[in-house]
DNA sequence: GGATCACATTGATCTAGATCAACACGAGAA
DNA sequence: TTCTCGTGTTGATCTAGATCAATGTGATCC
């Protein structure tokens, strides 16, 4: 287990990394590393916002729900990404690990006063919080207007970039072979589908060539022009 | 036309209400007033982010459109609100005044800038974009997975109580009776439906005595337990 | 008053995607 | 090997909401 923030594998890229030695030794001594398994919960919607984290290491969904259980996936973390609601009370959502994963936590008290006194720190969480804004509102016109096709074509496109950012194999590109995460429910929860619906989508664009599926985890993309055009309009 | 931040309107609710007077001369030295009248927009998707502004009267949308012309409506601003797209070279969406409005603009740079310099501002700017960032969730949830009865339900309660924040008429509750400050269209714009089913679905709220419509822009809330069911699971 | 125009409602029909229902394909476990 | 069990695919049917098409309504202008 990584006990201090001289080793952690996400300094530089999480909002810590705003942070001089002396100020990582202080904010250390406020977290607590914490490990997940897989489909275990770390904040449920609803709850008081009592602490906050930095992703370490897996995957997180946030999701919320309706009462008769359907689901809708609102966002995705991955290393380095902050999770929970500093400045507020209430969490509106719920944050699940969809892998084993390990996380660095705060008290959300301890977390705000901690910010308030670290302008650089505050900047850091205000571009990141500005970031995921721009994403999600990317995602309502998605949800609001795409069709199934191009909500498919959106996400294969979206995923091959995200996952890009995080593998070193490519430079500055998109990645043209990637394993998605998740499972087709988790797709379809995250745009707003059903299984069925991504499933009969991705055959299709197997059926013409734009891309392939090695298995049902691995996504090679063979056409990202085409994909791309489907993507922002439909065009077969 | 209002000169300096003395006299603004929303000085106490916009994130200059962070600043003392010095710093509002300050900061006043950086923005210009403009007018801009219904219709017009104050900034394109895709281009480059050169302004920032506070809303100081009247209402904008902001929108992302698809190349055949579908478009969603990502977000509404109402006087006090922020606009714009600092620490970020490019607007990923419009934005266009609903009625005849003024902002108070300032040269993202400056604003960068000056932002920089003061904490205390920023972190308004910082709350202010999670309490976005929430209000945007909730409506990926929406949009989603919601069905067109508990969208326009949900939308109808939503605007109940941002407008009851904005009058002084009801403290701290919701408005029963309310103006709606635009059309069927944008009503359907916002919750990704047709202008069609936005307008059944009122006609049917009001045949089952849950709202009434003196008018097309006039809504009364009559039961509003009921309305809160409709949208949280569709019960009719 | 009537004519025009923009917007809203209502009705008839169509369709994308949901729903219901088999079936397929591994990955373990015995 | 065979028997699960969880996950994905494929097919048949259904339906919520879109689309197409009148019709209504009310504000403004003459």
């Amino acid at each position: 287990m990584i006990n201090n923030c001289e080793q952690c594998v996400v300094k530089n890229k999480a909002i810590c990394s705003a942070l001089d030695p002396d100020e990582l030794v202080a904010i250390n001594r406020l977290s607590r590393k914490v490990s997940i398994k897989a489909g275990q919960a770390l904040i449920w919607e609803g709850d008081d916002s009592l602490i906050v984290a930095n992703v370490v290491e897996g995957a997180f969904k946030l999701t919320s729900s309706l009462e008769d259980g359907r689901e809708q996936i609102i966002g995705l973390l991955y290393p380095a990404d902050f999770v929970g609601r500093p400045f507020g009370d209430r969490n509106e959502y719920t944050v699940t690990a969809l892998a084993d994963s390990k996380v660095c936590v705060f008290s959300r008290s301890d977390f705000d006063q901690f910010v308030r006194e670290h302008p650089d720190l505050e900047h850091k969480l205000l571009q990141r919080t500005l970031t995921e804004l721009d994403r999600v509102r990317r995602s309502m016109l998605l949800l609001g207007r795409k069709t199934a096709a191009e909500r498919v074509a959106s996400f294969l496109l979206e995923m091959s970039d995200r996952l890009a950012d995080a593998s070193c194999s490519v430079v500055g590109g998109n990645l043209e072979e990637f394993a998605l995460p998740f499972g087709r429910q988790q797709v379809a929860d995250i745009l707003g589908l059903t299984i069925e619906t991504v499933s009969r989508q991705m055959t299709q664009l197997k059926k013409n060539d734009v891309i392939a599926l090695p298995d049902h985890r691995n996504v090679q993309i063979l056409d990202s022009m085409r994909l791309q055009n489907i993507a922002d309009a439909g065009a077969a």
